[in-house]
DNA sequence: CTTTACAAATACAATTTAAGTATTGATCTA
DNA sequence: TAGATCAATACTTAAATTGTATTTGTAAAG
C-alpha cells in the first residue's frame, strides 16, 4: 500500500466518479482505475461498487475511508512538525549556568526569547561551571553561560555582556563609601568566596589577586555568588564579585567599590559547540547574540 | 512523501546504519540512501546527522519518527479493518421485522448469531411489513423477516421455518378444548386482527377466510400480533394467528385450535436483495439459513 | 604518518512502476 | 434503437525505483 493509492482513494470516495476524481488529481482516468484496482487487489476487497455507470463506496471502502483520511492528515502534521523543528520555531535548548546569572541581564533575555519564540523550550541547568565544557562535549548542554572564554577546537565562546569585578564590603565596613581602593587594603580581610576547584571564574580572580601580591584568606566558602553577597551583607567578610551581582541582593547591607589594577573581568560569555547544533540552538544563539549586542549598544534594557 | 520512504526512514532510525537497514529491508544500500535523501529534500530538513562513519537521528528526525510509526501502524489497522469487513467478521445488518418475530425462533437465532460473530452488529428495525419491500430496495434494510414470499426480479425469499395459522380463542370460549374446528364455527365471532393495509399476512389470511365463505368481522384492530393475542386473552374476540405466537403470551388465557381447510400459512421467510449485499449480510444469511435448516430437521433447539 | 578497512555517497544501467493515449464495452437516456 | 457517457482495457511512453560498480571520506591499525 502506498500513500498515492490512499490519496487517489480519498479523491474517488469524495467525487464518486473516476473521471472527475482523476481530473481533480490532475491525472487521466486510466491510471486512477489502475491504482484503485491495485489497492483493491492488495486488500482483497472491493472498495467501490461500480456498475459501469454508478460508483459507490462499498462497506469495505467505508471502513477504509476514515483510516485513509487520518493517515493523510497525520502526514501533513508530520510535515509541519518537522518544519517547525528544522526552522527552530520549536525545539529544546539545554543551557548550563550558575545561580549568579539570575541576577544579571539574563532573565530579561529569557522573557524576550519567550515572546519571540514561545514554542522554544529552554531548559536551564544549574551546574558547577567547571563541568560545563564536558557537558557541552557530551551534548548534555547546548549552551553554557560562563564568565570565562575558552580556546578550543570544538567549542567557541561569544561575549554577551561585560561585568567588571568589584569588591563587595559590608555596609558598615571601614572602606565603605570609597569609590576605588587598592587590593592591598583588603590584605587582612576575611574573604567569602567560591571553591576554586568548581569555578574557573574564582580561580581567575584568585590568580589576579596573587599577581598583585595579595593572597585572599578564604574563611567562608559558598557554591554560588549570590550566597557570597548575602554573607558579606551580614558582615562575615568581603568578596570580589561581578558588579551585576548586587542587583537585588542585600541592597542595603552591601556596598561595592572598584579595585585598582585588578586584572580580571566577570564578563559573561556564551559557550557553544562549533558544530552539531540543532536549529533550536542556532535560533536561540542568534537571538541571544542580537539581544546582547543591542543591550551593550544601549538601545535595549538590561 | 510516500509510505516507502517512511518505512525506510523507520528502519534506518532503528538500525542507525544504511547498510544494516538496507539489509533488513531486503534492499541494497544505494536506493536507501537515495530515498532518505529524497525525503530530506522534500521536507527541507536533514533527518540524520551522518559523518560518513556514524549515523544519528537529527532533531527533525526525532520529530518525524513517532509520526512515521503512527502512520505505518494506522495503515496496518486499516488493512485489518477492511479485511474484517470484507470477510463479514465485522459489519452491520439491518433487519426489518414485526413484533411477532420476537415470539418465535428468531430470538434464539440472534443469540447463536451473536456467539458465532460477536462483532457483527444486527440492527433490528420494527416496521410495517408492507413497507419491507421498498426498504429493501432502498437499502434501508438488508433482510426482511416476512410471513409472505415474494416473486421479484431483485428480491428473493428463503423459507426459514414453518408456522401454521391457528385460531386463537379465549380460554373460556365455547369452542376452547376442541382440537380442530371449521372456520364457519367462527362466523359470528368478533375478530381481533391486524390492519389489512399494513400487513400482507393479514390480507392473505383474510382472503383465505373469504375463500371459505366467511368474512371475519374485525371489531378490534391492533398493529402487532402479540397485542392481538393479549386482547383475545381478555375475551375481546378471537383471532387467527401463527402458532408460534402463543409462546409466552397470555399462556393461560388463550387456547388455540386448528382450522379445517384454511389455506394459509404463517411461515417465516427471509427476504433479501439478490445482489448488492455486503459480506456482513451474506454471513448473516448464511448463518440464518444454516440455523433454520438445522432447526427444521430437528437437530437444533427452537 | 601511511595504510587498511569500512560505510555512505555517487554514477550509471536495468528493471519496475506509473502515467498517458486510444479504444472498447456497457449502461443509461432520448 | 441510437447516442452519450463513463469505466475498463490495450498498449505506448515516461518516470521512478532498484541494483552493480565505483568513489569518497573517515576511523582504526600498522
Amino acid at each position: 500500500m502506498e500513500l498515492r493509492q490512499l490519496r487517489y482513494f480519498v479523491a474517488l470516495a469524495e467525487e464518486l466518479s473516476f473521471t472527475r476524481a482523476a481530473d481533480k488529481l490532475h491525472l487521466s482516468q486510466p491510471p486512477l482505475s489502475f491504482q484503485i484496482a491495485n489497492l483493491e487487489t492488495e486488500l482483497g476487497a472491493l472498495l467501490f461498487n461500480r456498475s459501469s455507470r454508478r460508483v459507490a463506496l462499498s462497506e469495505a471502502g467505508k471502513a477504509l475511508l476514515p483510516h485513509a483520511r487520518a493517515v493523510i492528515e497525520r502526514i501533513q502534521e508530520a510535515r509541519l512538525h518537522v518544519q517547525r523543528i528544522a526552522t527552530g520555531v520549536e525545539g529544546r535548548v539545554h543551557v548550563g549556568l550558575s545561580g549568579s546569572h539570575f541576577h544579571g541581564p539574563f532573565p530579561q533575555f529569557m522573557k524576550a526569547m519567550h515572546i519571540e519564540r514561545p514554542r522554544l523550550e529552554i531548559v536551564l541547568n544549574e551546574m558547577r561551571p567547571a563541568d560545563h565544557i564536558e557537558a557541552l562535549r557530551d551534548r548534555r548542554l547546548d549552551v553554557s553561560l560562563s564568565r570565562a572564554t575558552i580556546n578550543d577546537a570544538q567549542i567557541e565562546s561569544r561575549l554577551l555582556w561585560r561585568d567588571p569585578v568589584v569588591a563587595a564590603l559590608p555596609a558598615g565596613h571601614r572602606l565603605a563609601g570609597r569609590k576605588r581602593i587598592a587590593l592591598a587594603a583588603l590584605r587582612d580581610e576575611d574573604f567569602v568566596f567560591l571553591p576554586l576547584d568548581s569555578s574557573p571564574y574564582a580561580r581567575r580572580v584568585f590568580q589576579a589577586c596573587v599577581a598583585l601580591g595579595v593572597t585572599p584568606r578564604i574563611t567562608h566558602q559558598v557554591n554560588e555568588l549570590p550566597a557570597a553577597v548575602n554573607l558579606v551583607g551580614v558582615g562575615l567578610g568581603v568578596s570580589l564579585i561581578p558588579l551585576s551581582m548586587t542587583q537585588g541582593i542585600a541592597r542595603n547591607a552591601v556596598v561595592t567599590c572598584q579595585v585598582n589594577k585588578l586584572a580580571v573581568e566577570g564578563d559573561v560569555h556564551a559557550l557553544v559547540r562549533k558544530t552539531e547544533n540543532s536549529s533550536a540552538v542556532l535560533a536561540f544563539l542568534q537571538s541571544l547574540g542580537a539581544w546582547a549586542a543591542a543591550r551593550e549598544s544601549g538601545s535595549s534594557p538590561g
